[in-house]
DNA sequence: TACCAAATATGAACACTGTTCACAATAGGA
DNA sequence: TCCTATTGTGAACAGTGTTCATATTTGGTA
């Protein structure tokens, strides 16, 4: 009974930090940055100290990852909310889902940055991995195809993949000024090949 | 006639040590990961001291772009041999592009992953901005379309992003195991799509 | 309430970065 | 042969992430 309970109250302290800390490793992300974001500064900004924060976190890589699992959060739901919509057929939900992904990578650059360009000290982080295998998972739900396929997931997966590079590059401003709109178009076109090339239909 | 004596007898020093410095650097980078490359390691193994490493480059980024651009003269030279056959109609072109692309990200890894992945400290990386407008005007020629139009350069945009982001997907072997030929099979289909929006033709 | 063992908080210290700069070595012309 | 300017050197600086002996606090027990 005692090690229960002296180890609820550890877990419970140790959760305390963590609920302080990431809305404060979050904030400093996003508004300075992930170069910003140090465990002296953040230890600081939270009030408590470096040794706490590794109490809690084990390393600051698993507070980044932290506020990745928040963003991660936040586009699957904003996935979800494009797709609950009453839908006509399987390609103007498939067109749904890719321009409701691309306003959220112009809405969120930085989310979207840490969500799919941070490199984790965890080579095989479980938590972006499983929210990828969730979008590969929605994708091939909503695209009309069986899970279990592996045909059709690698099929999915490519439309994805191609729908991604597109996000990805239209949220870089360097190269060449992409037009939001002719983007938006070429979405469309995108899954009209993804589904030209499926083989079921 | 002074000065310009000294200031050539510097120049040709700086260059000899970059000349040797920059092989070192690739091979570290190549067999063990850009995390293994470090100013005193790297001085250690040219044979020179850091100060005069950082005479030659002024930081180690520069390093790191220099190995850069090695990569992406390779990867230049690799597309310009894919579109220098015997060229049937332009379609089948652009498919050799995107599959050379494929087949360059997949043969050297690493260096694609200095190319597209490394995030330079200067935020406009001259070098590397000069590469990828060369890979869109490559595309833009062997598309057929007008340099000079904005519209062709962004319908050619797009494409080149599609392919960019299946290539990248095929390149993680983190998420789903991806079929290497379905990959060729669907780039065919990405340049159908381009071609298919692309409004002259 | 007073005590004490276990759990937790602390920040100085360690190892490692990139980068600088006072100084030593070395050059090449006078 | 000197002498000045150029170049090489590595100790030192500032900044990382991370650890760990130590101090503090906690909550059950006598």
């Amino acid at each position: 009974m005692t090690k229960e309970k002296a180890l609820s109250r550890r877990d419970r302290n140790l959760a305390d930090i963590r609920e302080r800390a990431i809305p404060v490793a979050e904030r400093i992300v996003l508004e300075e940055g992930l170069d910003a974001l140090n465990a002296r500064r953040l230890a600081k900004d939270v009030g408590v100290s470096v040794g706490s924060l590794y109490n809690a976190f084990g390393d600051l890589d698993a507070v980044v990852r932290a506020v990745i699992g928040n963003s991660a959060l936040m586009l699957s739901r904003t996935l979800h909310a494009a797709i609950e919509q009453p839908a006509p057929d399987r390609r103007t939900r498939l067109v749904a889902l890719g321009e409701a992904y691309l306003d959220f990578a112009i809405a969120e650059p930085q989310r979207w940055w840490l969500l799919f360009e941070y490199k984790s000290n965890q080579p095989s982080d479980e938590t972006a991995q499983e929210f990828q295998l969730g979008l590969l998972e929605m994708l091939v739900e909503v695209g009309g195809g069986d899970p279990k396929s592996d045909q059709h997931r690698q099929t999915f997966l490519l439309l994805w993949a191609s729908v991604h590079g597109l996000v990805t590059l239209a949220c870089r401003p360097t190269i060449v000024a992409i037009n939001q709109k002719v983007a938006r178009t070429y979405i469309a076109d995108l899954v009209d090949t993804g589904l030209d090339s499926f083989p079921i239909d």
